[in-house]
DNA sequence: TTACACCCTCAAGTTACTAGAGGTTCAACC
DNA sequence: GGTTGAACCTCTAGTAACTTGAGGGTGTAA
């Protein structure tokens, strides 16, 4: 049986976190102990790094409620979980492009910054007139 | 003058963004019409335009705002804009370290998804198991 | 003058947490 | 068995960067 704190310790996630996990329905209201203090199982450890590692791969709370859904009910056609996977995919090419027109430009940024003062600073003026980009960068956002 | 309306056009930003801006001062308060609407002339324009720009760059609004902060007063010297700059893109390579790692990831588990049934898919497989993961993709977040 | 698209304010909601106040419980040590 | 102190509890509010909605006023073209 597993304190809040420990199980924390072992997904490397925040006590408040989980809490508010617990809070939002993402994970079961766990036993107590006679003072009300939470105890958790290996089943709750495994949910919880489920949670953590979809987390870290990008997937936002909602995609991941859909996922433990389905792995809730594991008869269902396989391909709901697979297209959940494939619109994350997408996202995060799309993500990825943007950051990289991001990195070029800042570099550019950086390395023109000649160290004068800020009436003739190119970092400034490169954010001031767009024409200046190098790339098409898009919306913000995702 | 602009209206509000087409400002937002020009700039590729919502209306109520533009109010959200004015209200955590942004955005100067524009001149209005004598019923109330905002108009905006050239100046406002290109504020807004150095804003978005910078927001696509990945800048925070606290950034931004010491960035403006700084094109108001042009004879700071300029390596503040500078280290603003650095900053930014030592986030953004790190963003993209991550994001790298999360696509091989993905793209695996697409892959390997042969279109069964939810019991014995991948995708759920390699979110269930931390340990399957062929990256170290640490903590999420910025 | 009458539509009606566009504008106004103010309040609350969104995501995914994080932080803090103020108080209680557990476990180890003496 | 008592005491200490880390860890736990609930509840509320705050964070970024907007977005949405209600309820109502304005501007302009036909």
């Amino acid at each position: 049986m597993l304190t809040i704190g420990s199980l924390a310790k072992k997904t490397g996630t925040k006590v408040q976190t989980i809490r508010y996990y617990e809070q939002i329905g993402l994970m079961p209201e766990p036993g107590r102990t006679e003072g009300g203090q939470r105890r958790y199982g290996d089943d709750e450890l495994d949910r919880l790094a489920f949670i953590r590692h979809a987390r870290q791969l990008g997937f936002s709370l909602e995609a991941i409620r859909e996922l433990l859904d389905l792995s809730d009910h594991p008869h269902r056609p396989c391909h709901e979980a697979d297209a959940i996977a494939r619109r994350q995919l997408k996202q995060v090419e799309q993500r990825l492009a943007r950051l990289e027109a991001l990195r070029t430009e800042l570099k550019r940024m950086v390395h023109e910054c000649s160290g004068g003062q800020t009436a003739d600073c190119r970092v400034l003026e490169v954010l001031r007139d767009h024409s200046e980009c190098l790339t098409d960068h898009d919306e913000i956002g995702a």
